[in-house]
RNA sequence: GCGAUCGUAGCUCAGUUGGUUAGAGCGCCGGUUUGUGGUACCGGAGGUCGGGGGUUCGAGACCCCUCGAUCGCCCCA
C-alpha cells in the first residue's frame, strides 16, 4: 500500500466476509420479524437540524455536548449528522402529520454517527436496528415492543442475553426520586468517585449505575424509584411486566438501569449478556446490545402536542458478533471446471443455466486450465463439475459432495439436457 | 477526553545486547507432475519494516511526535 492512498476515518469500517454476511443476517432477521409485528418500513435522513437532537436528547448529556458531528452547511443552518434514530423520527411525525396514523409503529435502520473513542463494539459510524411506537400510551404497547426485541434476538440465535427493566415513573415520580437522589449523594459527595461527583451536578441518575468501588456503598441505600412511583406508575410497571410474562418473555427487575438520554419515562430496558457468558466475552465493556423505554415526553420538547411513545435500538455490530454458528449456511452449491481452453463458454453457458433453475453456481473458467479443478474443489461446492476435452472429444463428468443440501436429481438432469455425461 | 498495550509482505508471524542485499508458512500467479484427480516439485510477483523527525559510523530494533488498532475508564447501541 502507497503511503499516498488515503487512510479510512478513524473509527469507520469496511465490513467484509463473514463479519458482513452477519450484519446482513441481522438486518433480514430484523426485516423479516418487524413484518411478523406489523412495524411499518420508514427512512429516515441521515442529518437533521442540530436543535432536533439538542432538544430531544438534552443539551448536558454526553452524546450532546460533545459527541456530535455538527457543521454549518453553505446556507448558515447548523446541522447534525444523526447520533441516534428516536429524534428524527419524532421530528418526522410531527412534521408530516403522522398523528392521523396514531398509534404508529415504525422501524428503520442504517448509519448513525458519534464522535468516541473508538473500541470493540464501539465505533464512530456504527448502525443500528430501530423500533418505535408512537401515540400509544398503554402498557401493552411497551410489551408489544419488547417481546418484538425477545424474539429478534432469539431468531438471531443469541443466547446468554437477558432483558434487564426498570421504572423512572411519570415526570413527576421521576423528578422526586432524582431530587432525592441529589440530596443522598450530596450529603457524601467527598467521598464519591471524581466521576461521579461530575455525575452529581449533570446527570445524578448514572451515579447508580457506577462501577467504582467507592461509588458502591453509597449507591446501595440509596432511594429506590419504588418508594416515589405514584399509584398509576406502579400500576402502569405491574401492567407491563404481567404482560411480559404473559408474552413469555423473560426479564429481571434491574432497580439502578437508567438510561442516559433525558426524555425517557416509565419503562427502561437494555438486553444485557448475562455475566460469564459467551456473550459477554465476545463484547467486552461494550455490554448492551439493544436499549430502549418509554419517551412520553419527548414530542413535547420538540413542541408538539404530549404524545406518549415507546422505542428500542440495537447495534448491529454488536449483535452481528454474537450470531455467530447460527448463520445460515453460505454454501457453493455446483461448481463448474472448464478444463480445457476450448470448454470456457460451454461452461459460462451452464453455469448460467443452474442460476436461472436457482443453484448457487460458479464457474472456474480463468487462470490456468490444469489448476482450475482444484480451485473448484477447494470452494467446497456439493456438485463439482467438469467440462474437459480428452482425445479430442468434449468429456462431463461430475462429483458429488454432499447431495444432502443441493437439489441434486434436478442439477444432473439439468446438465445431462444439454451435454452428454461421461 | 484520560490510562495501558501494540503496528514487519494479502493473512499469521520470525527477525537474538542496533551491524553487511529484511525472512518463513499460508495465499496469489506461472510451469512441470497427476488425470476421476482437493497430489507433489520448481519458479515468480508482492515490504521505502504505519507515517514524520531525532540519536548513531550504522535503526525494523533506541528516543520524540503523529496516525491507526486493541483493552480499560467515560459514554452508549
Amino acid at each position: 500500500m502507497s503511503k499516498n492512498t488515503p487512510q479510512a476515518i478513524r473509527g469507520t469500517q469496511d465490513i467484509f466476509g463473514a463479519e458482513a454476511e452477519a450484519f446482513a443476517f441481522v438486518v433480514e432477521t430484523f426485516e423479516r420479524v418487524r413484518r411478523l409485528y406489523r412495524f411499518r418500513r420508514v427512512e429516515m435522513p441521515v442529518f437533521e437540524k442540530t436543535e432536533v437532537f439538542s432538544r430531544a436528547i438534552g443539551e448536558t448529556t454526553d452524546v450532546v455536548s460533545k459527541e456530535m458531528y455538527s457543521f454549518e452547511d453553505r446556507g448558515g443552518d447548523s446541522l447534525t449528522l444523526r447520533p441516534e434514530f428516536t429524534a428524527g423520527i419524532a421530528r418526522a411525525f410531527l412534521t408530516n402529520g403522522w398523528q392521523q396514523h396514531a398509534p404508529l409503529k415504525v422501524a428503520t435502520h442504517g448509519p448513525l454517527f458519534r464522535y468516541e473513542r473508538p473500541q470493540k463494539g464501539r465505533y464512530r459510524q456504527f448502525h443500528q436496528i430501530d423500533a418505535e411506537i408512537i401515540g400509544a400510551a398503554e402498557p401493552q404497547a411497551d410489551v408489544e415492543l419488547l417481546a418484538m426485541a425477545d424474539q429478534i434476538i432469539r431468531e438471531l440465535g443469541i443466547t446468554g442475553v437477558t432483558l434487564h427493566l426498570n421504572t423512572l415513573g411519570d415526570a413527576d415520580s421521576r423528578d422526586a426520586w432524582r431530587a432525592a437522589l441529589v440530596e443522598h449523594f450530596r450529603a457524601v459527595k467527598g467521598e464519591l468517585s471524581e466521576d461521579s461527583q461530575e455525575r452529581l451536578e449533570k446527570n445524578p441518575l448514572r451515579i447508580l449505575d457506577s462501577k467504582d468501588r467507592r461509588d458502591q456503598a453509597f449507591v446501595a441505600d440509596a432511594p429506590k424509584i419504588d418508594a416515589f412511583l405514584s399509584d398509576d406508575a406502579k400500576a402502569f410497571f405491574e401492567a407491563v411486566t404481567s404482560g411480559l410474562d404473559a408474552a413469555g418473555v423473560k426479564w429481571t427487575r434491574a432497580e439502578s438501569l437508567v438510561r442516559g438520554l433525558d426524555y425517557y419515562r416509565h419503562t427502561a430496558f437494555e438486553f444485557i449478556p448475562d455475566e460469564g457468558s459467551e456473550a459477554a466475552s465476545r463484547l467486552g465493556s461494550q455490554s448492551t446490545i439493544l436499549g430502549g423505554g418509554r419517551y412520553d415526553g419527548l414530542m413535547e420538547s420538540l413542541g408538539g402536542a404530549p404524545t406518549p411513545a415507546v422505542g428500542w435500538a440495537a447495534g448491529i455490530e454488536r449483535l452481528a458478533m454474537l450470531v455467530g454458528d447460527s448463520l445460515p449456511p453460505d454454501r457453493l452449491e455446483i461448481a463448474i471446471a472448464a478444463e480445457n481452453v476450448e470448454r470456457e463458454t460451454d461452461a459460462a453457458e451452464m453455469v448460467s443455466v443452474f442460476r436461472q433453475a436457482g443453484f448457487v453456481a460458479e464457474a472456474f473458467i480463468t487462470g490456468s486450465p490444469r489448476k482450475r479443478y482444484d480451485k473448484a474443489r477447494k470452494s467446497e461446492p456439493a456438485i463439482l463439475i467438469s467440462f474437459d476435452v480428452r482425445e479430442g472429444q468434449k468429456t462431463q463428468s461430475w462429483l458429488s459432495t454432499d447431495p444432502t443440501i443441493v437439489r441434486e436429481e434436478e442439477a444432473l438432469q439439468l446438465l445431462e439436457d444439454r451435454w452428454k455425461l461421461s
